[in-house]
DNA sequence: GCAGATTACGAAACGGTTTTCGGAAAACCT
DNA sequence: AGGTTTTCCGAAAACCGTTTCGTAATCTGC
């Protein structure tokens, strides 16, 4: 039977600790706590008894006269998506060295449920919030009046004067086209997904600046935008094709996309990266690995994102905030599927 | 500006509601809590007020009576992968329609990461433990003499007096290997990942037992292992073509190796599922739905199991303690890889 | 005008830690 | 030995905001 309520052993307190080493509730929490006024022989058996009876401080109790509760609120949009995932990770990795805690909520998608999750989370006195965006298109503040600090990850807020942390698509998209400029490319498709998606326009736009730098622009002068599927990788591939057969590479905007692009060539007989480069952007590692050949891709660093939002919110706590908008870059993950050409 | 831990507006306490109604805090809170002992006209003031200040209740203080937290530690080993985040997903949701909130943790597969981060989630004074495995197989138990409930998810305990959520393998297996012989099929290849894993042996073994009851064996005699990759998918395809060129079912243990088998299937000409019906394990959309055709799958119902190890742990909280392990039952996902033999 | 019901209030309790401050014991010096 | 300093330890207050208990005040009906 698992420990139940009744029988279960009572928690250790360090009054429980100060009586097993034969000392006072206060030496304890001195020796403990490294304060100077304990004799070292007297430290050690304290120290010896917490291990003894495996003491964990009550950190509710302790932050009763800081007025602090060491935890911080997290609110996703997207638990089951695949981009608030590695940015709830980077915020949790930097939780874990210090001693803060994350209270973790699901509000998806839901303006309704997300100001339910925020008053429930002010309701147990965290000491900051932080929203993460299920797409990185801006979305309304939850206001300037809230007790506690707020940093937005991913989808920044619209108030310029919130804090927020997102990746920036527009150097992403210069990345990868810089790199096709590199590998010697010069008929250069864009496809990518969904066009509401300022993502997706980002991206385009950094590709094209920088094959105008290049002196060059996307093949048949514009990205062709569809959904974000393979179907459409595909479909938008085969058009590519049809339209433009010396084409040299395909600039994807996600890695299903790419997938798509990849199956196309290959079933046209073309090589790919002989014939054709193709990029995808996203990194996501079961499909850029699984492809043939490989997937060259565009990580956008979301663990970062997620550490450098976390920063910023402990920063603010401690008293010292932050406004605007923070930039991670992303970086380029080589692998078959892109090379110089022949 | 984020509001600054300096000029922020100060939370606002039941004494500020009860100021501004004008009555005590004693009655104050009985009003907002449905007590008896307040005039109409009363509770209405009270609750203008506390709707005015957007006053939301001190938990932690609100429990410091009944003594306990309202929240529960969930320890996860593996958020970035794909099968904790769904078992999550259900466990908030189980949490979010009544007052529980939870205290997230990575362990990432350490057990003294684990190990610490219990004895950091009993320090907030949880009021229970979820601990959510990475892989389905065992693992050790946290002890017997531990102050809350523990529930293990995905993972189960090595001791069977634990309480234990997990998935059934053995019938997903079988559901799979009933739909291809319901599909008319009778020689039935199975391909599946990593013979280290409990869930690959388990799935196979329901798969063999369905097939016998069908007067049937596993094409070939026996299951074929490898990796949980769509290389392997592609590579064990071809073999199974090799030796067995009238295979009309291949039963595969992850979706992933189900990709790889349509994309060798496909380049040989044969089709699905006329030729051969394709079945894949753990209904990953992303993959499944952009497969050609759109994949089969058997699905785990991980949010169902996160949903009743949720429930356990209430129960268990609430004085009701369960022992054992519980199975959550898998279920068929059809889509266009498998249909009746022509 | 009085019993009984209703409504409101002051104060205690809840929890475990940190911290302050006073005092005891030990060490040191003359 | 006596005085002074240093070292070490313990009792008790403080911290938070809520709920609840006992009691007082007001109202209702006869």
């Amino acid at each position: 039977m698992q420990a139940g309520s009744s029988s279960s052993p009572k928690v250790t307190t360090l009054a429980d600790v100060a009586r097993l080493a034969g000392v006072s509730i206060a030496t304890a929490s001195k020796a403990l706590n490294g304060r100077s006024q304990v004799r070292e022989e007297t430290r050690q058996r304290v120290f010896s008894a917490a291990d003894q009876l495996q003491f964990s401080p009550n950190v509710l109790a302790r932050h009763l006269l800081s007025g602090r509760s060491g935890t911080i609120g997290l609110v996703t949009h997207d638990l089951e998506g695949r981009f608030s995932i590695p940015t709830l990770m980077g915020a949790e990795d930097a939780m874990g060295t210090g001693r803060m805690s994350v209270l973790l909520c699901d509000a998806r998608g839901d303006a309704l449920r997300e100001r339910h999750h925020v008053q429930a989370l002010l309701g147990r006195r965290v000491d900051g919030l932080m929203i993460v965006g299920a797409r990185p298109d801006p979305r309304s503040s939850l206001g300037r009046d809230l007790p506690v600090p707020v940093v937005y990850a991913y989808a920044p807020s619209e108030d310029p004067e919130d804090a927020s942390v997102v990746t920036d698509n527009v150097a992403a998209g210069r990345i990868g086209a810089e790199h096709m400029v590199a590998c010697g490319r010069e008929r250069i498709a864009v496809i990518t997904g969904d066009p509401t998606y300022g993502a997706a326009q980002d991206r385009v736009t950094g590709a094209q600046a920088a094959l105008r730098d290049a002196g060059l622009d996307i093949l048949g002068g514009s990205a062709l935008f569809g959904a974000w599927s393979e179907e459409w990788g595909r479909s938008a591939t085969a058009m590519v094709l049809g339209q433009h057969r010396d084409v040299d590479a395909i600039i994807c905007g996600s890695d299903q996309i790419a997938r798509g692009a990849l199956d196309t060539l290959r079933e046209r007989g073309l090589d790919v990266p002989g014939d054709v480069a193709v990029l995808g952007h996203d990194n996501w590692e079961v499909l850029a690995t699984n492809a043939r050949p490989t997937l060259t891709s565009i990580d956008m660093n979301l663990e970062t994102l997620g550490r450098r939002a976390a920063r910023r919110l402990f920063d603010a706590i401690e008293g010292h905030p932050t406004a605007g908008v923070e930039a991670v870059q992303s970086r380029l993950v080589p692998r078959g599927s892109t090379a110089p050409k022949a």
